[in-house]
DNA sequence: AATATGCTAACTATAGTATGTAGAATCAAA
DNA sequence: TTTGATTCTACATACTATAGTTAGCATATT
């Protein structure tokens, strides 16, 4: 992936952020978003360049706004 | 492309919007964004499920950050 | 033992790039 | 005003790069 990373590192640091504040697991997270387990933590260590729907889906299945997962 | 292309279509919304105010063509916008000008007019018109990474190339290249795109 | 996460690897779907055509809008000159 | 040139955008492909899905195994922690 040829880009520059911080926004996405940034934004999977707040999805870990705030999925643990929740107390849930990767997998919960997968479930309440309706995404694969191991998609969480590609997302959380910043390797896949997430898409805005799936962004909603995932600030969805943490009860906050797109924009509280990117407030840089 | 099967999903809920609300926040896309939001999101476009919102670059043209942006673009109007700055009074440049969306050929002038791909320029300044590094993108091609055909994808501008596919953003706009919620034809693509843009990325992240490019969400903030047109933010940059429009002199926003990336949630002021997305404040909804 | 059971649960959680990292990581690899392969695959399928689609994002992103690019070319070409057509039509609408703007403007200038006659 | 209409003619013609220019600019801008929509849209239709088609291609290449990569996002998104999934299975499997390793490691760690409880």
């Amino acid at each position: 992936m040829a880009m520059n990373k911080t926004i996405l590192t940034q934004f999977g640091k707040k999805v870990r952020e705030e999925r643990m504040r929740k107390g849930i697991s990767q997998e919960r997270l997968g479930e309440l978003a309706k995404v694969h387990r191991t998609y969480i933590g590609m997302i959380e260590r910043a390797e896949k360049n997430i898409t805005l729907t799936n962004m909603e889906k995932i600030a969805r299945a943490l009860g906050k706004k797109v924009n509280d997962l990117i407030n840089f």
